[in-house]
RNA sequence: GCGGUCGUAGCUCAAUUGGAUAGAGCAACAGGCUACGAACUUGUAGGUUGGGGGUUCGAGUCCCUCCGACCGCGCCA
């Protein structure tokens, strides 16, 4: 069988040598059809006749008509193809016929969960760094968003054949594990002594306590009567890890998987750091300024230098993230990477970076915008300054894993966002992800209800020209879009595509279950029908997936 | 002051990366359950895309300039 990429081929085919033939110098290498925003346009349209208009020197609608006419003439198949062909305003539309959208829905069936995945791998390597927090406390709502977002991104981009690595940076290099071992141990002493003085710049957060607990049972009584020197260095590792475990699981329960943990502090032990100082140096980028290294920011548009070394020798945490980006550049052909709104002024100092290694623009930061929760209408507040912090797991017990995944990724990634604590926890229509799973879940309800001989011959998808109802062939017609829509999530780092995108099939499919009885007298169209759903079922699954919510048969 | 991210319907947000008449969901108003899951669904109304200028066949999108919001601006992380 024909495939349905196929089809279109032929037809873009066709069109871009009647293009080249009505004006030979200046036609693009190939026409690109595309959905046009308004579908009262047609199934695809194409804008090449307004692009060659100039250069020809004459009206692009009159160019649009030639190239149309000539087209047909060059492909005597195109009348078989397609339902149309007009031109209207310079653009060039096309209504495919029904048997395209048919052996659409024949493709999704045979391929399954394979449906859209890209067959041969890119070669492209990108490592793709989120999430990445300070161990000092557990992770809250807007890593949660950064969470949604970059595991959305990489799964996105695997299905489109991208190697990615994901990575997390630990940051456990700098003054704030002081603080926090000053802070754990004033904890691990208030158990005993409720006077002992809490440290001014102390992380108050209540998330200590049991790690004190869990302290005063490791080292018993053994730091209680030494100096700082002595039990600083035991509880800042101590509470640093306790930390990094549990924000490894909230990861974990958040179903988002790392390839790789780095902790900041191994970077400057292993040489890493150095080396990407050393670099610098070789580029003639690093100036010695009283007694400091200073990176030569401003020859990359910064407004001022950067110091990457202290005059004490320890490389700042600007230095190290040079060095680290530097080696991801060594790694990758490119890097992503995600970060929270409190480092907005950063993103300039970081897409320099691959600029000053002679590789510019193979950065890209994507900035989780701020959220602000609602419950009952009334903002939550999460100032972490105040220790009053909405950790992460409160949201997960609160509106279960898939609910938040959803509504994290709803939004595009650069517009601040309200997360409205009560709408996700709600099972109603006005929940988004419960409809798209609520859909999901009545594919599976109508096949449980399918007698066998029915579901076999849907699985054969022999009779698909009966679809031909316009809300069948409109359904069939968004499923095809699957694949093109992961490709943008994928190219253009904006999962929320695919979120809307789910939405959109789930409203698809009530409407051709409004108007179309499945499981209706008539074996063939029913069988036809349930083929529809099959593949519909498919999609939601996959694009959930993709989303990291679950497809569940029942709710 | 310098830099960054933004500003779209009453609210929450889209707009296939420069395309045709700027679209969805809530909320509002008017309807619809004797079908396989009504956790739904049909329709109406709602806009000078913050203001102004520019680039071109064509701008919500790119450039300049004001206005406004948030965030950075340390040999902190």
């Amino acid at each position: 069988m024909v495939s349905q990429a196929d089809d279109l081929a032929t037809v873009a085919l066709a069109f871009t040598r009647a293009a080249a033939e009505i004006v030979p110098d200046g036609t693009p290498p190939s026409v690109a059809f595309e959905p046009p925003r308004n579908p009262a346009f047609g199934d695809y349209a194409t804008n090449v006749a307004l692009q060659l208009a100039k250069r020809a020197r004459r009206p692009p609608q009159q160019l649009a008509m030639e190239i149309v006419a000539r087209a047909y003439t060059l492909e005597p198949r195109l009348p078989g193809l397609l339902d149309e062909a007009t031109a209207a305003a310079g653009f060039i539309n096309v209504r495919l016929a029904p048997a395209y959208w048919q052996r659409g829905v024949h493709t999704i069936l045979a391929q399954g969960e394979a449906f859209g995945r890209a067959l041969t791998p890119s070669g492209e390597h990108v490592s793709l760094e989120f999430g990445s927090a300070n161990p000092t406390g557990p992770l809250v709502v807007v890593q949660g968003r950064t969470l949604s977002l970059g595991d959305s991104i990489a799964k996105a981009m695997r299905f489109c054949g991208i190697d990615v690595t994901t990575e997390w940076v630990i940051n456990d290099a700098g003054s704030q594990l002081d603080t926090l071992g000053r802070s754990l141990y004033a904890r691990y002493r208030q158990i005993a002594d409720p006077a002992f003085p809490f440290p001014q710049d102390g992380y108050p957060g209540s998330y200590l306590l049991p790690l004190a607990d869990a302290a005063r049972a490791r080292f018993a009584g053994a730091y209680d009567t030494l100096p700082e020197s002595d039990w600083l260095p035991a509880f800042a590792q101590f509470g640093r890890d306790a930390l990094v475990r549990e924000q490894q699981a909230t990861c974990e329960r958040f179903g988002v998987r790392f390839d790789r943990w780095q902790s900041e502090k191994e970077l400057h032990s292993s040489g890493a750091v150095e080396a990407g100082i050393v670099a610098l140096r070789e580029r003639g980028l690093i100036e010695e300024r009283d007694g400091a290294l200073w990176m030569r920011a401003t020859l990359f548009g910064d407004d001022k230098d950067r110091v990457v070394v202290r005059s004490d020798g320890r490389p700042t945490y600007y230095g190290g993230d040079v060095a680290y980006h530097y080696d991801k550049l060594e790694r990758n052909d490119r890097a992503i990477l995600i970060i929270g709104p409190d480092h907005h002024g950063y993103i300039a100092r970081i897409k320099l970076i691959p600029a000053a290694f002679g590789k510019p623009g193979a950065i890209d930061v994507l900035i989780a915008q701020q959220i602000t929760t609602i419950r009952n209408g009334e903002v939550v507040s999460s100032s972490k300054r105040h220790g009053d912090v909405l950790p992460l797991d409160d949201v997960l017990d609160e509106v279960g894993v898939d609910a938040a995944r959803f509504f994290f990724v709803m939004m595009s990634a650069d517009s601040p966002m309200t997360f409205d604590l009560t709408l996700a926890k709600e099972q109603s229509n006005d929940n988004p992800v419960y409809y798209v799973q609520y859909g999901h879940a009545r594919i599976a309800s109508i096949e449980r209800n399918a007698p066998p001989a029915l579901r076999q011959a849907a699985a054969r998808a022999t009779t698909l020209e009966r679809l031909v109802a316009p809300e069948e062939l409109a359904l069939a017609r968004r499923l095809a879009e699957f694949p093109g829509v992961v490709r943008s999530v994928a190219m253009g780092l904006a999962p929320h595509r695919l979120a809307r995108y789910a939405q959109t099939v789930a409203a698809d499919f009530t409407q051709f279950y409004g108007a179309c009885k499945v499981l209706g007298d008539d074996f063939d169209v029913s069988a036809a029908r349930l083929s529809l759903s099959l593949a519909t079922k498919t999609v939601l699954s996959s694009s959930l997936g993709l989303l990291g919510v679950r497809a569940p048969d029942r709710m």
